[in-house]
DNA sequence: ACCTGAACACCGTTCAAGT
DNA sequence: ACCTGAACACCGTTCAAGT
């Protein structure tokens, strides 16, 4: 009897579209340009109709940034297929894969840091979830070194998070443009901070890992 | 001739008025949450008098930045005053007054690492000297713990870009709310956390410095 | 159920005017 | 020189109304 597919009035997925837009105008705009009417016009909707959908503005960038963790996520784990064999240098590529994502959605990536965060107080869970989710991976990466002798015996949440902050902090930093080392790319530069810390975090102190430190 | 001082109209500075008010509500508020009509409402003065000191609300925020850095530097090379002596316990020092630092003013320091950023494409000498001033105590500290062969002598600018990116993204983690720890105090992670790193970047492998890891 | 137009209180910024 | 009030275009949000 429903030959069309069953669209909620004009649109086929209001609310994906939704979040869609609002990332695809982060590719040219900060966070703090991006208004919810401006979405709601590229989508040729009135100003009024995400609220169908979403119960607030920051109900639709924290789903922007769910959907951010989720991409952070996958390219996280993408590593972790690709290179099983050495604890060590896994956990550095696994940074390496998250500083790229961060410098290739410079925007997006700082939305899903907070930078915002009026309102949002409340718990949402599956932000919180899907953040948990990328750091799993991060985490699992630590634990196996540990099992596999190679990385330092301490409280495996300690190390992932030291990793993290690196990483994370290194991004901001790019991000800010407060990188005091015109000469190197951020490829090099994440390469050769990731492996100081690598170094801290072996079991047996002897030298470091990966990359030819001339 | 003049008996007053000389005050320009109602205020004794307004400039720099306009700069504590703005720090003091983001003792309270979010950047985001932040308005130059608020600003101006606070002292007194119409929603416009701020347009006299500065051209633009990313101006005033511009210097409030400034103000922050300053604030940081002065954290920072206090501790190079109190504890000149051994470089690796030093530049531990550092960092954990650097993170202090952050969680004593969570919103300016956000402020200072450009969430808002919008039309502040200009240079802003000012502000990129007194961030430079700030990581200037990190960098001779480094250079300090090389001389003395503590620390290991790589680009100093790599190592202490490696620390700054750390106690960073630590910082920044914390006031997200993303720490995966409750346990724990900030203070105490942090205390591990630069640890680690610091074990990566002694000039010879051996023990880590402070702190009984148990 | 889903969307619209009008309305409200707020914002950053500009402009003509006041002392 | 320094400040003001009115005005403009925008914003997030709410509400009554349309299909």
């Amino acid at each position: 009897m429903v030959s069309e597919e069953q669209k909620p009035y004009h649109h086929g997925d209001l609310r994906q579209q939704l979040i869609d837009a609002a990332i695809a105008l982060l590719q040219s705009e900060e966070v703090s340009q991006l208004s919810l009417r401006q979405v709601a016009r590229q989508l040729g909707v009135s100003h009024n109709a995400p609220y169908r959908h979403f119960a607030d503005k920051d109900a639709l960038l924290a789903a922007v940034a769910e959907q951010g963790f989720q991409g952070l996520y996958e390219a996280m784990a993408a590593v972790t297929e690709v290179m099983p064999a050495d604890p060590a240098r896994q956990l550095q590529a696994i940074g390496m894969a998250y500083v790229e994502f961060a410098l290739a959605h410079p925007a997006h990536y700082r939305l899903m840091f907070g930078a915002y965060r009026p309102t949002t107080c409340s718990p949402e869970a599956e932000l919180l979830q899907a953040a948990g989710q990328a750091y799993g991976v991060l985490l699992n990466s630590v634990i196996q070194g540990q099992q596999a002798g190679v990385i330092r015996g301490d409280d495996p949440n300690q190390v992932a998070l030291s990793a993290w902050s690196l990483v994370h902090g290194l991004a901001m930093l790019w991000m800010d443009g407060q990188l005091p080392m015109p000469g190197q790319s951020v490829t090099q530069i994440a390469e050769c901070v990731t492996r100081f810390l690598l170094q801290g975090l072996l079991a047996d102190q002897r030298t470091a890992t990966s990359g030819g430190n001339r």
